[in-house]
Formats: structure tokens, C-alpha cells, sequence
DNA sequence: CTCTAACCGAGACGGTACGTCAGGTCTTGAA
DNA sequence: TTCAAGACCTGACGTACCGTCTCGGTTAGAG
């Protein structure tokens, strides 16, 4: 279809150490000096790699960094899962959404444990300035954006679509409620206050998110 | 305290034409080859304006457009003011929210109205390149973020918390309530799904929003 | 006839106080700093006067300069004209040229003591830096150059005519001799050296000079 | 020793195409717009080449117009060869001096002729321009005067130098001249009116100056 | 002894060029 | 063929001065 113009490389033949050690400095970089100074040809240099093996697998330095954060995440929530395992028997403990949210039948408790986790994590600033650059890139750039979404929050989000689900079946949620919207309600609150620093972010505030939606604002 | 420098220049010589040539440029600019490739030197040059005469007076790039903008704003308002008075007599037509947020005493009907007017306006490309371009560089930019909400975002909030407390006064709401966080649940979401691509942005999303804020998601 | 273009400034109020000033700046930058970056706005900011004040009555900064370097060696001549008039009675001392050549009789004594002088001068810092300024420019400004040599070189260069003439007279030198050509053989050597660092100016240098000069290449 | 900061680039690597149409855009531009409205820009510009391409091999302006005219006078030089060797057999017919100082016995015929050779490339618009630029800048800049001394005079006033020993030897001059000296008595003088406009520039005078020079200006 | 036209300081303005930085492409030599 | 290295062309950066143009204020000579 299209002339396969690029002729695209030959990813067998592909460095792996070079891709780690550039994940790492992409990372490393956006942390310490932020993102708008965080440039391909300090991301290659600091890898110890030439401009053009980031050129030849990469389309700019947002798609790197996307990558290198997927990967960050990944690793993060491989971790997470072995402490998780070697914790077994005790419940309810949930350290990061990725592992699923809790489902002990109190919805409202579920769900302030998960947005506290999640307050947490916004503060990390090891995954705080990496995910703050893609989300700010992604805002100007839909293309990045929707894959930004895509890969990365949309997988969060359905956790809170299946947990809503579950509550519809026992009853604590209305059955007419669409999950997907439903979820916005508390978690969209939150994703703007930090990405826009409209309020502070506290866990007094996610509580309260979380009662106001879902017993609502009109008097019962 | 600090040293103030690179001594302050002298605003009364300042050149009106030239800053309105900037904000227009600015502003033109942004919409027709986005923000990352509006260069101040663009701006300079569309402006008929010598770099040096942006740098005097603004500190970088987004500085001139969140100017550009306000007064682009100020300029909606006025003319929407001026064509509102042209109009009276007629109740509620609320056009645009700075005019504050109708109140018919149906809190719902009114919240669905402004909301599907801010739909409007986010859909309308001379607002929506630059808010976006704004938005996208708030979010990596503390300091800049901080003022686009102050400045932008803030003062069409407190329209909301108005017009909830008023709700508030008539039993519409529980006085328990905190409007401030309360209108984060329908105004929030819509934020995220336009900030960041997560779904489509309608009238019905922005009326379902509505609903489900005042009435929570558990069965009353 | 030209259509008075620029309208031409009433010089009877002009500020001589400015004038003054201006003229300090001038020689001290180009001391202090050289002449590439001594520039127009340097120097009406060090003589705390505004830029059109130095527009209005010089077209360039070698124009300033030039005129700067005459006021300051008509000061000079002016000095050394006292100095030289409280020693009246002594003979033969002449310490600058512009007070004449000596004419002592021995053509070659006179010569060599003036050339002396020279090198001194052209040791100064003082004389050499806006001398070696305006040289530069005029070497590339033919304009300019024409102007320095009319108004500083000639003048000087006519006192070795005098002198030569005179030699003529007691036949010291060849009448069929072209004076004006004839004192190039000492004094454009000496110039070239200070010019283009040709090499080393001394006192042994400029006798030699004058002997060579005098008596020529060939065996007599 | 010096911490050699700015790394030095690599040479084996240098674009030979690059260093060439700089040299030609130079030289071009200095013969066309004059040296002080040559820019690094507009070299650039017209060389078809980065700035940075310039910057990174050369220092300055005046460094690239260095070396641009050391080239041209070598390609000179080596055209002025091949030309002199194809007409061999003719004696004396010597056009440029890097040929060396003709030598038919007859010194003071010998240095007319060069001196006149010289003459008509001062006129020469493709060398005066150049040149002139480059002896401007070098009178202001004492480092640069002495590169263009070193590199482009001295190597010519050496044929001078070794013409007058040559003299000596068959008793044309005398011994206890120093030749070094004793070309300045006729260089000198067309260097000067040469660069400072202080006369006219002509086969007569440069005669005059040799026969001044050789028999001296006393009588004999 | 005003009045008024100029010169004055200051410095904003539209520009040009500076020297630097990074983007993305292309070339070279070693592995 | 990939890779590290880095030269190359491009274009924007933020700064320095250019020469022109107001803007009050001051200052002197014509009334």
C-alpha cells in the first residue's frame, strides 16, 4: 500500500543494549533537567549511541519516550506483581491499580484505597515528570495523545470499569450506569488537578470524590 | 530583594499597535501550524515587528500567547456582552458563561446548558488551538500552568461554585457540599476527554455527566 | 539645488558639553575596549547622551572618532606649544613635529631626531589606539581614509616637504629630488611597520632609515 | 595545557566541497559588497553551506578571508606557473613575483619591472579587494596582522631580499646594507600610498622610488 | 521676561547579524 | 548491516547594535 518508503531496519539485528540504555537516559533525562530540555542528542549521548540509531527506530523523541516509559511501567508492575506474590494470604494490601482493583464488596473503600495508591504514584516523581511530558506532548498532539491514552491509561481505566461492573452485580451501583462514564466522575477530578494543578491533591479529596459520586449532590 | 536586573523597560512608551499585531499573529499563528512550530521569530515576523520587541516585553513564547489570549477573551466577552444587551428581554440564552451560568431555579437544565456551550467552544478551532497550546505547556510548566488556571480557568469555575451554592440555598443541593469540588464531576470529565483525547466529547456525554453527578451512581 | 534633505541642525545650540563628552567616551572605549567594539550606543551611553544626539551632528562612528583623535591632538599640540614656549631659549629640543622640523643644518641629525619622536608616539597607547582605529577603517573606507590622511597625515608629512626643501637649499640634497616622494624612502617604512607588524620598531631602525635614505643602496 | 575545551573537529571528515564554495563566496562577496558588509551569513548564504559548517573550522570572519585568499594566491601561483613554464626560452618576462625576482644583471631595471607588476595587481579589483579587507582588519587585530604578514607579505618581500643579495654579491649594492631594511626604501612607499590614499599609484612613481632608493637622496 | 522652537536625555521601535543549539540526514570505519 | 561518531544543512534561539522615531524636559534667542 504505501511504498514502504523508509525501508524499514532490520529489527533482529537490533542492539538490545542500545534500546535499554536508551529507555534509561530518556527516562534519566526527563527526570532531571524536564522534558523541553530533554533532546535526542542528549538522549544519544548520554546512551552512549549515534543520533541515527534513535532516528532509525524511533519517530521523535515523544515515541521514545513513550516506549521507554511502557517499559518503566511494565518493569515497575512486574516488580510489584513478585512482591505481591510473596505477600500472598494477605489481602486487600494493593500496592498499584495494574494488579487489579480490590473487590472486598465495600466499593466506596475500594475505591478510596485505589485513588490514595494513586495519589501516591502522582507524586513519585520518577514516574511523575516522565508521564507529565507524554501527557503534555499528547495534549498538542493527538496522534501521541490517543496512543498515550491507548497504552497507557485506558488499560488503568478498564480496572474501574471491571470494578464498577462488579458493583452493578451486587447491587451497589444502578444498573442503568454506564462504567465508563461512571468512572470519570472520581477519576477525572483527580487527572486534572494534576495535570493542571487546579488543587491540591490529597487524600481527604479523593475521598471525598469518591462520596460525592456516588451518592451525588442532590439530597436523598 | 532580587536585583531586578536587566532594568525594567518603560511601558507608557510601549507601542499598542505593535502589541496588537503580536497577539494577533500569536494567535493566528498557533491555528494555522500549531504551537510547537509557532516560533517567536514567526510571531516577529508576522507581526512586522522586530524580535527584540517581544523579548522586551515578554519572557518567552508562551507568555505572549496566554496574553494574546486573555485579551482574545476579553474581546469574546465584550462582544458577547454588547450583543447579550442587544437582547434583552429575552431570559436565559446564556451564549457564553462569563456571562455567569443561568439560573432558572432547574439547576440541571441550566448545568446541561452551559455545559453544552463549553462543548461548543471547545469544538471552535480559533479558541480551541491556543486554550490547547496553553493547556499542553501548563502542564509541563508549573509556573505557567498556575496562571492559566488563575487567569483562564479559575474565574469560569467560580461561575459553577455560584451557581451551586445558589442551588444550595434552595435544597437542590446538600448544603454539606463543597462547590468547589463538587463541580469538578461534571466539569472534570469533560476537561480530560478534550485534554486528553480518552473519549468523544457530545451534548448526551455532558448531559449523562450532569445526571450522574446529582444523582451519584448507587441506588437511592 | 540638493532638496536640504536631513534640514541640517542649528549648530549655535549645540551643546559643547555633549560635544565633550562625546569625544572622551570615544578615545577611552577605543582604548579601553577597541575599536570593533566600540560602538555608538557604548559610547553615548558612557557619555550619558542620547543616541540621536550623536546622529544628528556624525554619520558613522569612524566620523566620531576622527574628529575626536583632532580635537585630541590639537589638545596635545596646544600643551606641548606651552611646554615648548616655557623652554624658549634652549635650542633644538623639539619633542613633537607638529612644532616643525628642527633645521640644525645636518639634514641627516634633524631627521633622526623627528623619526625618534615618531616611534615614541607610536608607542603610546593613548595616540596609538584611535590613530591605529581610524587607519584600519580608512584603509577599507576610502572616503574616510582620504579624510584621516588630509587632515592628520599631510599636515605632518609637509613638515618633512619643508625641511627637505630646505636640505635642497644648502644643498644637503639633490634639487632635481622631489621632496614629497623623497621623504616616503623614511617615513613609509616606519609606517609600514606600525601598520602591518612588519617588524620591529626602534630608534637603530629609523637612523638606519635615514642613512639608507640618504646616501642609497648603491656604492657611492 | 590549555584545556583545549571546544574538542576539536575531526578533519579527516571535512566536506572538501564546503571548504571550497566558502572560499568562493568570501572572496566573492568581499570583491562585491565590501568587506565590512561581508557577513558570516551571507557566506553561508552563498556558499550554500550551515553556519556551523563555518564556525566549526574557523574563528572568525577575517580567518575564513585568510585563508580564502591564501588559497586563490596559490591557485594563482600555480596557474602563473604553468603558464611561465609553457612559454619557456623567453627570459625576464616575469608576471608575478612568487616567481621570483627577475635577474638580468640590471637591478635597478629588475625592480621596476616587479615594482610594476605589483602595481597592476594592486589595481587588480579580484586581489585588491581581499587584501585590503584582510590588511584592514589585520592593522586593528595584531594577531591576524601578523598571520597575513607571515603568511602573504613575507614570503614576497623575501624575493626582494634575495635580489638585493644577489646585487651585493656583483656590487650593485653595498655590502653592509641589510636587505631586509633596504627594500622597505621602495615597498614601503607604494604599501603606504597603497593602503592610506596618500598618492597616486603609477609606473612613474614606483620608478622614481627605485632610483631614490639606489643612488640616495644626497648628491653624489 | 516671557514664549517657543531647538536640542537634549532616554529609550522603544523595525531590523540585521551575531554565535549557539538542536533537528534530522548522511557518511565513515570498526565490529 | 548495524552501530558510534559526528559533519552537514537547516532553522530558531536570545542578544547586541544599527539607525530612526517619539517622548517629555530644558534651554536659549526672538519677541
Amino acid at each position: 500500500m504505501a511504498p514502504n518508503n523508509p525501508a524499514p531496519p532490520d529489527s533482529t539485528r537490533r542492539s538490545e543494549r542500545s534500546r535499554r540504555a536508551i529507555y534509561d537516559a530518556a527516562i534519566a533525562l526527563v527526570v532531571e533537567v524536564g522534558y523541553p530540555k530533554t533532546t535526542i542528542e542528549g538522549i544519544a549521548a548520554r546512551a552512549g549511541v549515534g543520533k541515527q540509531t534513535i532516528y532509525r527506530w524511533w519517530g521523535s523523541k515523544a515515541d521514545v519516550l513513550l516506549e521507554a516509559f511502557l517499559d518503566l511501567s511494565e518493569q515497575a508492575a512486574r516488580t510489584a506483581a513478585q512482591e505481591h506474590e510473596s505477600h500472598e494470604g494477605r489481602e486487600g494490601r494493593a500496592g498499584h491499580e495494574s494488579q487489579g482493583i480490590p473487590d472486598t464488596g465495600d466499593l466506596a473503600a475500594d475505591l478510596k484505597l485505589v485513588l490514595r495508591a494513586t495519589v501516591d504514584e502522582l507524586r513519585d516523581p520518577g514516574f511523575e515528570a516522565p508521564s507529565r511530558a507524554l501527557a503534555a506532548d499528547g495534549v498538542v498532539n493527538e496522534e501521541l495523545g490517543r496512543r498515550f491514552v491507548a497504552q497507557l491509561l485506558e488499560p488503568q481505566l478498564q480496572l474501574y470499569v471491571d470494578r464498577l461492573r462488579s458493583a452493578q452485580e451486587t447491587g451497589q451501583v444502578r444498573p442503568d450506569i454506564d462504567p465508563r462514564i461512571a468512572l470519570e466522575l472520581f477519576v477525572s477530578p483527580l487527572a486534572q488537578r494534576w495535570l493542571q494543578y487546579t488543587g491540591p491533591i490529597t487524600y481527604e479529596y479523593t475521598d471525598t470524590l469518591v462520596d460525592y459520586a456516588l451518592n451525588g449532590l442532590a439530597p436523598r
